[in-house]
Parts: structure tokens; sequence; C-alpha cells
DNA sequence: GCCTAACCGAGACGGTACGTCCGGTCTTTTT
DNA sequence: AAAAAGACCGGACGTACCGTCTCGGTTAGGC
């Protein structure tokens, strides 16, 4: 990995010593990385991962191929982080809704992600599916960045549901966690179907609810 | 699409008169199409996607590049199609278990298929993952091929369930079809784990089994 | 060299005995030969040797490529043959002009070259070039084919000067033969401008006559 | 044409100010170009100009094939800048021999070119042939490369027997100073015979010299 | 009149070169 | 020293073409 992939790297050098060779010279600008990596989720979006060119990237953030290589090694790290930067505002697991059943947690969870940007949602999962296809070593990566905090609001929101008694006892909350993303990223990537309330509506009264013996009459 | 694709166009031309250029010629050698479908799906599994040219596909089939292109258009359209080569070996959908208990016939539907095979199927999804990242037009077809067996036999499954009163009248059968491929694929290209059997076991009895309300005491 | 090139192979096989490997069997259709020469030379006039391809000529003459190269083994070996066709309306050996003077001999000569034929004569002169320069061994062919006749004429009409003292006695008829022929092909391929009457008539006047010494006051 | 053909576009924009870009970026490395052409030049005189591949002049010159079509657009392009640089010591203009006759000029004028170019030169000549044949609009820079320095030593030889009234007054210095080039040419790729000093005495003494009206006792 | 080998047009085949494109590196000039 | 610009190597892509082979069908002899 190269030493720019900061914002993914959550647990890597907590020590902010650049190794500085000297110390002379120009700063690095740190503008450009902002401006590189939406350069590179505009035209993943446009184009595809696939489709997208290093060049186009530094082309539309007005940046040279150095600039680029500078922070990122390659492509598909430039995509990790690209994606990172998109899901800052995803899920916020400071502020994750307590409407008090798991059913009207979940639906505000979904409320909040803006719903206009669910077509662009769908194509950078493509793309960082893309990248973990080709790239298996950076895979936990991708996953730590994208898929995670999810799973991670699933497991609170479903932890506290257990604890309140809402659920069985015994659930499994790991596995349910990743009930609702797994079958979000199937009907997204594999069906190409919109994830919508209607689809939510669906695997939680059917699939998730159940499952944690929440019977039907509750909601 | 490229006109060779035919395994995975189950739709398509049913009229058997195709405009019928001539009839001279000499015929297309329908050996040379197994035989590139099968050394991609080698090469893919040895290389991965990314690594594998046209070139070695058509050195290790012993074919010229023309052959190849004459075909299908791209190196994705030849994965799609040796991808539904693969899959027809998966999942026997006339001869699925039936073991008296869902849970049984999951367990013998993953035994029956091959332990060995498994580390090929992560592989070739991963390179199903990759082709429909960059090409969504297809995604049907990629659908079709590979995953859509599999929910079908979780499908009859279930449904046998229901009308043996095994489980819930009112359950979601379509939807339920999907939690196993979809975990899986969750568990096999964002964890970058195993697809086992114990895996398998606990998506079965947490998740799945409770969802169509069938006690743990049954098993 | 395959059996096909018979126009050019003055000196081979007296022996007709072809090896008959049966008897039986449909007879070559010798109309075939001459339809795919034919299409040869107009294509090779229209986009040259290079551009021309051996399906080009095989649809224009609406012959498959298999009656092709049972007659000839290469592109190369069919443009010869070609181009010998071309030559035998362009210098008639049996019937060489005699006017009494070897300056009216080859104006003679010349205007019995049809002119509209001048362009195609130039661009099979190319074509031949082409064939030379990737194919030495046959020069000899090529050049007992297109340029032989040519210089043989030459060598005839200049003979017949010699032989009645309007040319020096000492003069090398075989190398001042050559002269006109090589300074059209410079004048042709290199110059790019006509061989018109024009050029000839310079070259006889200023080069050839001179030469031979037969002085101008003589024409 | 390409932009890349400088050494031959003797008379292309004069004006030193081509539009000037941006003026940033890392310069055309000119050793490349040398690099690339001598790797020609070798290869075109092993194996000839149709035998020759692209690719092997990239490798022989260490470089990629971008580098290659950024110089030339394609083969017969680079083809020519070859042999342009080949030629410019074939000729020197300025050193040319005055040995008082025309005979001694020319025959020092031979000696002057070395012998154990010979072979080179006709194999380069004959990809030059090659090369005009399939790309007659590239002819006059052909031309210019390589034979016209050679007519013009002729040129100023020949204008020069004239003015000392060694030769005719009358003479067509034009039309004489393409004799030897064509007529070697016709013995080079027509005859495939050698050019050597035989052939050359006997154009002098048998064609030439008589043309210029210079009596054989004279040598 | 029938058999059969060789022909025919059409076009797929293996192989190979072409010219284009792009990833990741390096160089030049400017800031 | 970092910036933009862009040339560099390497190598895959998809196209085109050569010379061979196969297909279904036709056309002569020889019987």
């Amino acid at each position: 990995m190269h030493e720019g992939s900061r914002l993914v790297n959550t647990t890597a050098d907590p020590a902010p010593t650049p190794i500085r060779k000297r110390s002379g010279g120009r700063k690095r600008d740190t503008g450009r990385d902002d401006a590189i990596l939406r350069a590179t989720i505009e035209i993943m979006v446009e184009v595809g991962f696939e489709s997208m060119t290093v060049d186009m990237i530094a082309a539309r953030a007005r940046a040279g191929k150095g600039a680029v290589y500078r922070r990122w090694s390659s492509k598909a790290d430039m995509v990790l982080d690209a994606v990172a930067l998109m899901k800052r505002d995803l899920v916020d697991l400071d502020h994750l809704p307590d409407t008090g059943t798991l059913r009207g947690d979940m639906l505000a969870l979904f409320a909040a992600r803006a719903t206009e940007r669910d077509e662009q949602f769908t194509r950078t999962i493509a793309a960082l599916a893309a990248v973990l296809a080709q790239q298996p070593g950076i895979a936990d990566t991708g996953h730590a960045a994208l898929i995670e905090p999810w799973v991670e609001a699933n497991r609170i929101l479903i932890g506290r549901a257990v604890a309140r008694s809402e659920a069985t006892a015994g659930a499994d909350v790991e596995a349910l966690s990743q009930v609702i993303p797994s079958m979000g990223g199937y009907r997204s990537l594999i069906q190409r179907q919109p994830f919508d309330l209607a689809f939510l509506t669906g695997v939680l009264d059917k699939v998730l609810l159940p499952a944690l013996g929440i019977p039907d009459h509750a909601y």
C-alpha cells in the first residue's frame, strides 16, 4: 500500500511523521487530494471503473499524473479512497436513530441516506466490486471503507433490540447484521434493481424480523 | 451482445430461419466453442479475470484470435458464456435432494457441490462481478447464468417445506430463496472468507430457518 | 513454385505427366484461371499490390479461395502470372516495326503500345517491383515476364541498325537495349512522371542514338 | 505524412513556432529517434522490408511501440526516414572527385562508395522500392532521400565535362545524369546482379561516354 | 445411367502483424 | 521540492489478412 491511502487506513500510522527526507521544498497541496478523489468519483460514476483512465482523472482534476501517483500507487488504490470519501455521509454511527422498535430504527436509517444518491451509490458499489475482484489483497480495506460501517450500524441497532428483549435472546447478531447489506448487494449488483423502500420493507418483514422472533403483529 | 453468446440467451431467436445468407461455407466448428470456453475457465481460475489475456485463451485452446472474436466480441462476453458453461453442473434442478426436512435438503444441496470446486467457484463469481461492474447492460445474462439456478433450487426446496407445513404458511419464498446466495456472495466477495459448511450451518440455523418459523428444537 | 504458374514457366516441366493420382474427377475449369488473373490485374491497378487482398480477388472473380490457391501458391505468384498475361499485348516480337531507321522503329514500337494503358502499365511495374522486393527468388520469372520481351525487341531493332551500318559497328547491343527500359523505369517508379512520347524522344535523341554514333542530322 | 519525418522534409515548416501548445512536459528524447531508425536499418538489412515487424524494431531499439508510433505513423514512414539516414554518407556533394576526365571522375565516385556497403545498399533500395510501390504519394520523398543526390553528383560531373569541352556542347546533362542510376537500378532490382566495377565500366564506355561524344581512344 | 474423384463457391480455421490504448514511471520546466 | 505537462516502456486489445481446410453441392469421365 502507498502512503497516501489515509482515509481508509484506520489502523495504520498513528504516528504522523511521514519520514520527511529533508525539510525544505514546497509543501504538498492538500487541496489536490480532494480534487483528484472527487474527479475519480465523478468519472467512475459516469463511465465505470474499467473505462475510467488515470489520464481522465488527472485531466478532470487539472492535475498531472505525477501528482496522482505521488499520492496513490494504483488506480485501484485511488478508487478505494474515493469510495471512502463517499461513504462518510452514508452512515453516521454517532447519531443512529432510536425510535423504540428495530423496524422503526431500520426505516429511519434508510431515510437518512439521501435518496437521490442511490444511483451513485450503486455504481460506486459496482466499482468497488471490480476493484476487489482484481485486487483480492485489498479486500479488507474496501470492506472497511464501505460496507462495514453499515454492518456496524445494524449490529448496534439489533444489539439494542436484543437488549430490550424485543428480539429473541439467542439471536446471532453478527450474522443478522449482514442480512440487509448482503441482500442489498444482491439486489443492486446481480438483479440490478433499486434498493428502495419497498425492497427494504420486504427484507425486514419477511426475513430479518421473523428471524429475530419479532412477530408481525408487533408492527 | 454478440451472436455467439448462445448458452445464456435462453430467450432469443426461437425463429429457426435466421435470414439464411446463402448456406454455403464451412460450418462453425462447435468443438472450438467449447475448447475456447474451457480454456477461458481454466485461465480465469489460474490468474483471474484482469490478468487473463485473449492471447492466452487462444493459445490454450489452440485457436486463432479470429476464431475467438468471431464468436465473442470481447473478453467480457467470453467470460459470460464461460461462466454459463461452468454453472451447468453446479446445480441440477432435476435431481434436487429430498430428505424430508428443509435443513437436510439444504445441507444435501451443498454437499452435492463438489468441495474441491469451491475455490474455482469463488474465483468465477469474482470474475463475473468484474464483468458485471464494467458491463451493466449484460447483468441479466450473468444473473441468469450463474446465480438464478441456485436461487431457483432454493425456491423449490423452500416451497416444498411450506407445502408440507414444515414452514410458516405466509413465508415469502421469493425473498427467502435469495438469503443464502446473497450472504454467500457477501462472505466470498466482501469478507473473502470461505463459503464452507460452518458458514452455511450458521446462516441456516440463525437466519433462514428462524425466518421460516422452523424452531431449532426441530433439528 | 506452384504447378499453376504456366504462363511464365517457359523452361519448366516439359514432361506433361502431372502424377494423376487416379484418373477420374472433374476437370479444372480453365475459364477460372483467366477470370482470377483479370480480377488480379484490375484490383492491383485500383489499389496497388500491398492493399490488394486475396479475398478481394476471389470476390471479384466470383471464385472461392480454394480455386485461387489450387492454381497459385501465393499472392506474389498470382501477380507474376497476371503480369505475364498483361504483357502479351505489350510487345509482339513477331511483328516488330521496320521503318528503315532505328528512330522510326522505336517510335513505331511505342505507338503500338496503346496509350490509354500507360497508367495501368506503370502500376503494374510498381506491383512487380513490390513482388520482386519481397520475393527475390522469383526475380528471374518476373523479369522474363514483363521486361525481357521489351529488351528483346530493342535488341532486335538495334541489331538490325548495326547490321545495316546505321549504327557504329562496335556498339554494345546488349547494354544499349536496356537503356530505354531502365530509364523508363526510373521515370515511372522513382520520378513518378509519365513515360510519354516527349520523354521517349528525349532519351532516343540525347542518349541512345548518340551512343550508337547516329548523328542528329540523320533525323 | 507524419510529423516525425523530419530528415527528408527539407522543404517543410521553416517557421520555428509550431503553435506552441503550452511549453510544459517532458521533451522528446531525440536519442530515441536515432535508436529506432538504426534498429530499422539493421533489421531491414537482416530480414527485408516485408519480414520486418514493428515489434522487432521496438525491441531492438528498447523502445515502446508508443514511442515509435508517436514519431512515424506507419512502417513505411519509418523506412523512409531510415533510408534518408543511411544515404547521408553515400555521396558527399561537397567533395566530389576531380580527376580531369569524366571517366576518371565517375570511377572515383564509385570507389568512394565503400564496397562492403553494397549489399546493404541493394537491400535498402529494394526496401525503398517496396515502400514506393505501396505508398505512391510519398514517392518524392523517397526519391529526394536516396536517388537524387546521386543524380546531382552526376549532373555536376557531367556539367564540368561539358564546361571544359571534354563532352559535346549540346549534351542533355539532365537526361544523361540519370543514365547510370537508372541502369544501376535495372541491374540491381530487375536483373538481380551486382552493381560492380565491370558493370559500371560497361555503361560508361558503351553508353554514357559515347552519348556525350567522348571517343574511346580518349581513354 | 451410375459411381466417384476432383472440382466449385463460401467461409471458418490457426497464426501473426498491425496500429491503438493505457498503466505506471520518469523528465522538463515552472511555481 | 512539488506542481502540470507529457514522453517513456511494456504489453493487451481488437482488426485484418495470409494460406489451409472443411462444407455441401456440381460436373466430368469411366464403368
